[in-house]
DNA sequence: CTAGATAGTGGCATTGTGCCACTATCTAGC
DNA sequence: GCTAGATAGTGGCACAATGCCACTATCTAG
């Protein structure tokens, strides 16, 4: 008679199979005196000790329900940020990336309002001080474990979403002019953008909504906006221009 | 003092660290007698004994250098196919998909020519003998753990990118009309294409290459094509229109 | 030779972005 | 008050790729 499957996990005994070390790693990026920025930590532990990582760690299971939140656990540790915009990019799993043996790594990016960030109450007592690093010089240095690849690929994932969606609006803090939004949007994929046809887009996607409160300066007062209800699928209807800089296509 | 990288290492135990049991899950779609299908085995062994299952199983650190490496491998065992196009999903991780406890799975889907799949020389001989099965029919049908769950984000994540890729291309076999082209991105999308438009589009693409042969039957004979230079990076200029079918938009 | 069927094209409409000049409205400084 | 300078915001046409649909082309069957 065929064992039955209550019987089976009756006498299953997990600590018997050996699992991968599985990770999650979150890019967390804001915008920091008009540059794309990164949160990076210094590892207080071996391996990779005092090499800059992006925020990570393992899995807790009794902390843990699900993946998404070991991600949100560990941003809401480092920043203070309770809902940030959250996005899966990819898992990375090999032999080598870990000296410790055959790693697992579940890869998230964020993006966070940058003046909001950094409010935790319990962010000064942590040893792992996290710092907002410009991601043109976290590019250049050598990050801990595979972490400078983790980033690259955070990145490009970023800067092609933002071709043909609003991602960038969830950088924006609670009011913010159109030029401003530009700026982000410019920012982020290090190129600039034609005025008229960027308020044209995002204005008729409805995805923001006049404060009636103007922004006032030096020069003409501009509209100030605050985010309406974001769909996290919208797509614009077209994607931006590829610039052809450097793009051979024969 | 304090301890170096290599000191730590060498008194490091792996084994007294559990991790998640990971897995690697493929839904592998091809083109079934006209109609997207998915191949699903029949679980041999507990948890969820004898229900159908996406094909996959545990990373094995001695194979495999690389997580894409243990979804090849399982594509090979069950189909035969050596290089299909395979695309990582998403990975989805929690305490409740596996009765054995927390688990993490890596998703991926696979688009294999279905006349040469199931070719492989060991296949008539493994007991979770692999079956074709409609995805309409799958999708109502409850699998293996959430696998109903992880068929429906693949389907979806090949739609999604039929409408601005040339994925399907990949289900194709080695020649073929542009009317069977057509017919296999309805079959994806479920829904109709305009002759024209998709014409212009895969041929302005430069993404095929006439064979010079035709295939002839009752009617008018029909230039016969190939994959070209195929980048998995490729995009349309711009995405197929949606339909507004069942869409609010207030 | 014709009907029927599928292959393949011509050509205009539609839509959203690119482009750029132009107008609007504020402050600072005289 | 007036003007220069700066930034905000718009008008309007060009452009490119898709939507649409009618039309032509070429085969087989009988």
């Amino acid at each position: 008679m065929p064992e039955s499957e209550a019987a089976f996990l009756a006498r299953y005994r997990r600590a018997d199979f050996l699992g991968q070390l599985t990770t999650v790693d979150t890019a967390i990026f804001g915008i920091v005196d008009g540059e794309l920025s990164v949160l990076l930590v210094q590892r207080q532990d071996h391996p990779s000790k005092g090499k800059l990582a992006l925020p990570g760690g393992f899995i807790d299971e009794a902390l843990d329900d699900e993946i998404t939140q070991t991600a949100h656990r560990k941003l809401l540790a480092k920043t203070g940020v309770t809902s940030p915009y959250l996005e899966q990019v990819e898992t990375l799993g090999n032999a080598t990336r870990d000296p410790r043996g055959w790693s697992v790594t579940v890869l998230f990016f964020a993006l966070v309002d940058h003046s909001v960030s950094l409010a935790g109450p319990t962010f000064e007592e942590q040893a792992d001080k996290p710092r907002w690093v410009p991601v043109i010089e976290a590019l250049r240095t050598p990050l801990a474990f595979d972490h400078s690849l983790l980033l690259a690929r955070s990145l490009t994932r970023l800067r092609k979403k933002t071709r043909y969606s609003a991602l960038p609006l969830r950088l924006m803090p609670p009011a913010f002019t159109l030029t401003e939004l530009q700026h982000v949007f410019e920012i982020v994929l290090d190129e600039p953008l034609e005025k008229k046809s960027f308020r044209r887009r995002i204005e008729e996607a409805g995805l923001i909504v006049e404060t009636g409160n103007m922004k006032t300066g030096k020069h003409r007062p501009a509209a100030l906006f605050r985010i309406g209800e974001l769909r996290d699928d919208f797509v614009f209807p077209r994607p931006l221009d590829e610039s052809r800089v450097g793009v051979a296509h024969t």
